[in-house]
RNA sequence: GCCGGUGUGGCGGAAUCGGCAGACGCGGCGCACUCAAACUGCGCUUCCGCGAGGAGUGUGGGUUCGAGUCCCACCACCGGCACCA
């Protein structure tokens, strides 16, 4: 091999222990007083070797990282490994291996193709989460929490995976099936910890609004789906023999005089309470169906097609208005953990009190009069093509319980008392008015969001930082015994079981306790993997300090983050945790901001034939293949190249080798020119100096609207007229060339180091290019002396003409008139009007 | 069911403001170089039509001098949530 072919195998030899020496991305100089950047990739799951998904995000990363460079950006772009975690766990359990072993094996495969993709990272700065080092700031950041009040631990009905056999979070829960292993999960009740995330809820939603147009549309959508605020009110009721009174809640208080019974989740304390109070018979009914309900799986739960199920209690509730007596049924459609665990049920207004209703021959009672026009509204009436109005058929009868149809519609009040006659939106503020009145009921809001079940029956996490004393008592651990590590795992059976590995680990779990050293016993369980990952971001700004978490200075130096790039799979799990910590972390004082990252890239996920690729479906692209066949950057241009970060690339669609032969024609390019460094580009080809400037004024602002693949094609455009230039007359030693290919070296730094570092070496600089500095566009050499105008008769463009820039209306109407295309296409009709938008565009209006 | 998104050549995609639709590339076709090929360079490539010309951004309508872009309705596909009261 010569040199004179492009060998990518060979540039790459030449110019990582380059880098390695010069450390082009270095950010530990305290005194550099450019502006800063913080660039931030989703740090990865350390198992096996980096692929495809990798190779993309750290692509893109790099893109925005680079370029803030060039832009004279001081530039934070920090990696590490979010290392605990099931896979490590599994590992061990399959082949016996050590899980710290296995993911120090695995770190140090992603540290070697990460080098090798050559992503420009500060390698001074790299963390992972199983280092105790770590996870000790991860117990600070629990115990800061549980002082604060936040971390709780409560009995309650989680959501359990059968065959990982630990707990999930309600976001681990896909459709009812565990978000790891596919498995349906069930119900289970087991005392765990919580975050009170929920707590936070309205912050979590309106800061929201902040990150509009900085984060994706949808991540914000999914976001404020999630949380799931309803407003309406809490409704009190008394119930027949029962010690207090029960508060219910709707969104509907308006509907409130049709309400004609109530139901309580069977798995709720309170349906507990009131079938203890009931016949026998009613008992073992009630304890019949509770069991009915715990087997079933949450994916047939969730089955909206289900007919409705439930159990008479017996009992009566008194409605706060009417004093009626009301039954109150038991039934898994009202959910134990949401509002306060039971409803009135309004089942002329609600579809699901309807179908209740239906199912067991409840009494029905129309409140709202969805046919009547709506006061203060104008009712709309259809009018025909001659303008009369057309004649409803006939409306539809108020009779939900014969339709099954619930009149969910706005509508005029009836059989209401004082609201009769009123509108919902009038009736249902008049109503919360009355419930406050009467002390029976209030605004109120809810929330589909619920606390963060944060602990795992699982062995590679970090373990709770809790001492459980004989008497039931609950011990933080001191800070100074922080960390609290890991047991070996030598000896241990990590084979889930339901209980933490760590239980059975007898020399680490029995302690003294840390008041009175009575004998006592550490929490066994370990901490959900998106509790170290929700705060990482701040572990970077000063990762080997081991007197705090986060030196204070350093997160007023960097954070926080100016554009994280990652999966959308995180829209509403770690991304949701991060912005909770980072509120939590900022009411304790620890951070001065609410919102850890400022903007957001999702990229896209690369598919092969259509499909999510999976070693199952052996639709498998290996990344070390392709870099193999065809360079780190001819993959890294590829990916940039293949269309918008944010959707899907299909690998099918993607050329490799084409991205490999315009890297060739550009390095090509930087063999061939002639002009010595220095050499003044002014007196070069003015049509070549045009399409340098243009690339240098535009590209900037494509790379901040995240338009990489426009920008790749911006420089194969100016490769392209580089090329010609160099053919044609022009000539290899025109300095307007050297200008070019400089520039086209630039613009490559973001997307293909080597090459890009090659052929700033053929062009006779030092390295590295990659802080070089952009060039300033020189917009003189912009400006246009003539325009190419378009010409459009009727709005359709009939000819061309090239006129001068500043070319005035009526002669550019006047000379767009005389063309033989335009007069051709006028004819003999008048001209009854002219659009002119001189020197682009002329319209005649012709008829 | 609720919330939202997207529809542009054979393919991936481009088109700051409503103003040349299809940049750039893939694939295809052709030419030059070569004994031949590879490489490389150059040209053509939305559809119909020999051509002049006509049609064209999911479908139907509307606004406008002018619509891929704005408005209304519909169709198709994709995503999120899902008995959340």
């Amino acid at each position: 091999m010569t040199d004179e072919t492009y060998d990518f195998a060979r540039i790459q030899q030449r110019w990582l222990p380059v880098w390695d020496r010069i450390r082009p991305f270095a950010t530990d100089d305290e005194t550099d007083a450019r502006p800063r950047k913080y660039v931030l990739d989703m740090f990865p799951y350390p198992s096996g070797d980096l692929h495809m998904g990798h190779a993309e995000s750290y692509a893109y990363g790099d893109v925005l990282a680079r370029y803030w460079r060039q832009q004279g950006f001081n530039v934070l772009h920090p990696i590490g490994w979010d290392s605990f975690g099931l896979p490590a766990e599994n590992a061990a359990i399959k082949r016996g291996a050590d899980p710290a072993a296995w993911t120090a094996e695995n770190i140090e495969q992603h540290k070697r193709s990460m080098r090798q993709y050559a992503t420009a990272f500060d390698w001074d700065r790299i963390l992972h989460t199983s280092d105790p080092a770590y996870y000790k700031w991860n117990q600070w950041l629990f115990l800061e929490l549980y002082k604060a009040g936040l971390a709780y631990r409560k009995p309650s009905n989680v959501n359990w995976c059968p065959k990982d056999q630990t707990v999930l979070a309600n976001e681990q829960v896909v459709a009812g099936a565990c978000e790891r292993c596919g498995t349906a999960v069930v119900k289970k009740k087991l005392t765990q910890w919580y975050f009170k995330i929920a707590d936070y809820a309205d912050r979590l939603l309106d800061d929201l609004n902040q990150l509009e147009g900085r984060w994706p549309d949808k991540v914000l959508r999914m976001q404020r789906n999630w949380i799931g605020r309803s407003v309406g009110a809490e409704v009190e009721f008394e119930i027949e023999g029962h010690h207090s009174r029960v508060p219910v809640f709707t969104t509907r208080p308006d509907t409130l005089y049709g309400a004609t019974f109530m139901v309580v989740a069977p798995d709720s304390d309170l349906a507990a309470e009131l079938a203890s109070g009931a016949s026998p018979e009613v008992r073992m009914r009630f304890q019949a169906y509770l069991e009915d309900v715990g087997r079933m799986t949450e994916i047939d739960r969730q089955n909206a097609e289900r007919t409705k199920t439930g159990v008479d209690l017996g009992r009566f509730a008194i409605h706060p208005l009417t004093g009626e007596r009301l039954p109150v049924w038991t039934a898994d459609y009202v959910l134990a953990d949401y509002g306060h665990g039971a409803v009135m049920a309004v089942p002329a207004h609600d579809q699901r009190d309807l179908d209740f209703a239906r199912a067991f021959d409840l009494p029905v009672k129309v409140v709202v009069d969805t046919n009547a026009a709506v006061t203060g509204v104008l009712p709309m009436i259809p009018i025909d093509d001659e303008g009369n109005a057309i004649e409803p058929e006939g409306f539809a009868p108020l009779d939900p319980k014969a339709t099954g149809e619930a009149l969910t519609g706005d509508g005029r009040m009836m059989n209401s008392g004082e609201l009769d006659g009123m509108s919902k939106q009038h009736a249902i503020s008049r109503m919360v008015q009355l419930l406050e009145a009467k002390g029976v009921g209030r605004a109120a809001k809810s929330y589909r969001l619920r606390d963060w079940l944060v602990s795992r029956q699982r062995y590679w996490g970090t373990p709770i930082p809790i001492v459980h004393t004989a008497d039931g008592q609950e011990v933080p651990v001191p800070f100074e015994q922080l960390p609290v590590t890991l047991p070996s795992s030598a000896g241990l059976d990590l084979t889930p079981k339901g209980t933490s590995p760590l239980g059975a680990a007898e020399d680490w779990v029995n302690v003294p306790s840390p008041i009175d050293g009575s004998p006592a016993r550490r929490d066994a369980d370990t901490m959900d993997t998106f509790v170290d990952s929700s705060w990482y971001f701040l572990r970077f700004l000063s990762p080997n300090d081991d007197t705090q978490p986060f030196d204070k200075a350093q997160v007023e130096r960097w954070a926080p983050v100016d554009r994280y790039v990652g999966g959308v799979e995180h829209a509403i799990l770690h991304l949701l945790y991060a912005r909770f910590i980072t509120k939590v972390l900022f009411d304790l004082g620890h951070v001065p901001f609410t919102e850890p990252f400022e903007a957001l890239l999702n990229q896209g996920m690369v598919i092969l034939d259509g499909a999510k690729m999976s070693k199952s479906k052996g639709n498998l692209v290996t990344l070390s293949e392709e870099l193999e066949q065809y360079g780190v950057d001819a993959v890294r241009l590829a990916m940039s190249f293949a269309g918008p970060p944010e959707d899907d690339i299909d690998w099918k669609d993607v050329s490799p080798t084409g991205a490999q032969k315009f890297l060739a024609r550009a390095w090509r390019l930087s063999k061939e020119s002639l002009a010595k460094p220095g050499t003044d580009p002014k007196p070069g080809d003015r049509a070549l100096r045009r399409e340098t400037h243009r690339f240098l004024a535009d590209a900037p602002g494509l790379v901040e609207a995240l338009k990489f693949n426009v920008v790749v094609a911006r420089l194969m455009e100016l490769t392209n007229a580089a090329r010609k230039a160099v053919d044609g007359a022009a000539g290899a030693a025109d300095p307007a060339v050297r200008e070019a290919v400089e520039t086209i070296a630039l613009g490559l730094s973001l997307f293909a180091p080597y090459t890009a570092e090659e052929m700033w070496a053929n062009l006779g600089f030092e390295p590295s290019i990659a802080n070089a500095g952009w060039r300033k566009a020189d917009r003189s050499l912009l400006v246009q002396q003539t325009v190419t105008a378009v010409v459009q008769v009727n709005g359709k463009v009939r000819d061309r003409i090239e006129v001068a820039a500043d070319v005035a209306a009526d002669e550019f109407e006047r000379l767009a008139r005389e063309l033989p295309g335009v007069a051709r296409s006028i004819g003999d009709r008048e001209v009854r009007q002219a659009i002119v938008r001189a020197p682009r565009l002329v319209n005649f209006v012709v008829g």
